[in-house]
DNA sequence: CAATATATTAGAATGATTCTAATGTATTGT
DNA sequence: ACAATACATTAGAATCATTCTAATATATTG
């Protein structure tokens, strides 16, 4: 999965995806893309860019995630008051929230089946269906 | 519904809960569970107070918010980023959420049903599922 | 290499929520 | 009814995530 060059294939993401390659989203979508699947929020992503010693300012971070996220790269997840997951699988899935930790964890799409959705109310269309099995500690 | 003595019901309701029936409590609660299910952020329920002529502290609105969700008589929900409603419904139900006006709307539990919920990791329970349809504006 | 469009940034602003610590009120026991 | 006590309310400050502003820098195009 790592190449020589590991930019060039995150190059043509970008490019494909309309947005220009500047030298802070590169750095940006390495830690989102090149690690596996992802939530992270905006701050925790900072961070780990400051850590790969380019250091982008929160602005960016805010303003290259929302575009990634248009662009479809991205999808946004929100589980508590106050803060938003970034969410690097873009696919059709679902998620368990550890409240304890905060942690989001993946059900894949086809593992969990809705049965009897409602139409969407006229002049309304599904945008998006989001499951959240939220998780407490076990106390036993 | 309505009585003689309206608030004799409320009183024992937030009696019954552990909760001190305050001045303040009892114009809240009758905004809140007088006028069938209702999906309210905690401004929206402070404007309400204020028009029902009891003015109440913002600081007030969130402690019992809080309170009467600890107590069970309310249910938290987050759909949007920096946003919570509180959700006179403590029923087990589900959400369309209408992205154009912010308004939420029930979806009865028993319409619709999940099939093949994961079981919870070691060491943590089942604490809640949250099933939000996202409605967007239909362009037809 | 210029001209243009777009991106980055520091810092201020915003908006929801929480905190602090002083004051007020409901409850309990007598 | 009356203290004594526990708990609730409040204004205002503080916090935290996020957005905005407007100046500067960089990528793209021709
Ligand atoms: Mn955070
Ligand atoms: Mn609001
Ligand atoms: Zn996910
Ligand atoms: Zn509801």
């Amino acid at each position: 999965m790592a190449q020589d060059r590991p930019y060039s294939a995150l190059i043509d993401r970008l490019k494909t995806a309309g947005l220009r390659p500047t030298r802070q989203r590169l750095a940006l979508a390495k830690v989102l893309f090149c690690q596996g699947n992802r939530h992270l929020t905006a701050e925790q992503l900072h961070a780990e860019a400051a850590m790969e010693r380019v250091p982008v300012s929160l602005a960016t971070v805010y303003n290259a995630l929302h575009r990634f996220t248009g662009a479809g790269l991205l999808r946004e997840v929100v589980v508590e008051p106050g803060r938003s997951y970034f969410d690097t699988n873009v696919d059709d899935h679902h998620h368990f929230f550890h409240e304890a930790s905060g942690r989001l964890e993946d059900i894949p799409g086809d593992r969990l089946g809705l049965k009897g959705v409602p139409d969407a109310p006229p002049g309304t269309r599904v945008a998006r269906v989001d499951v959240i099995i939220r998780l407490s500690q076990d106390e036993n």
